[in-house]
DNA sequence: AGACAATTGCAACAATGTTGCATTTATCTT
DNA sequence: AAGATAAATGCAACATTGTTGCAATTGTCT
């Protein structure tokens, strides 16, 4: 819910601005992770203005406060989506049709995190990508 | 060893250019993924001007033939380093002070294909990326 | 309603990534 | 060793993505 993230927002002494409560409606709303100028064309085609400096910013501020995740999904520029499932966040992103999809586990996670503090590294959050072929393209 | 790349690159009908030689070679000295700008620094700085197309060039088609990995590492530009380690490449980014170290693990590489190919979908590489503080700046 | 700090938008810029095409180069053949 | 050939490079021009400083605006608290 974009309340709950707003909520979070507020109890860390952020504002509830407008343009903080557009770009979480798009994060909700998207099923799969976009890039910030993606974000400020879906709002446009709705009649909402928004820099996209403020959404770069928006989007640095919900990562830091690690309601939103970012991730490169196979080119080399940002996308993001919220951080909505329990556990780390996990992608498949099929190099043929470049669908992208979503899965967490919550046991694999904590075996990551245990192996990494392992090496003396103390994780606040991840992510991972997969790339291969989704279950259509392979047939083909 | 670069020889090896090289060879590989051959054997599937590419060219040994000396582009590819060079970039080869500074993917192997660096420790850490490093840009493709990056990448043209360090060679300028020993004389040889290779072109940033070219650069670009090569680490697509290194990924292809999967010899080379691509990564974010927080911010949301490309990061490239060879794909030396067996099984999947994870890195653990430090937040506070930038240091990418990485390590692999066959095991969990394992683990994460087969609950990826439960949901259909067939992996040919992936990619971990941990966010948090090095044992160095967690002490502070 | 007014004060105040946080946030936004703007402008200008910097960095990163892409495309088409002429020139060059590696490889294979002769 | 020279020539033929396709692949790869470099160049130029452009497009997209990301950053910074600062003045204007807005949300929150009193
Ligand atoms: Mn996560
Ligand atoms: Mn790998
Ligand atoms: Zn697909
Ligand atoms: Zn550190």
């Amino acid at each position: 819910m974009v309340q709950d993230s707003i909520q979070t927002l507020q109890a860390q002494g952020y504002k509830a601005t407008r343009p903080r409560k557009l770009v979480l409606e798009v994060l909700e709303e998207s099923e799969k992770p976009i890039s910030p100028y993606d974000i400020q064309g879906i709002l446009r085609t709705r009649g909402k203005q928004i820099n996209h400096v403020t959404i770069y910013r928006t989007l640095d501020l919900l990562c830091r406060l690690n309601l939103a995740h970012k991730m490169m999904s196979g080119g080399g520029f940002l996308k993001c989506s919220l951080n909505a499932a329990e556990g780390c966040h996990r992608f498949m992103v099929c190099q043929d049709c470049g669908a992208i999809q979503e899965f967490a586990n919550k046991e694999l996670c904590r075996e990551e995190n245990q192996l990494a503090r392992d090496l003396g590294f103390h994780t606040e959050h991840h992510l991972s990508e997969f790339y291969g072929l989704c279950s259509g393209c392979y047939e083909k």
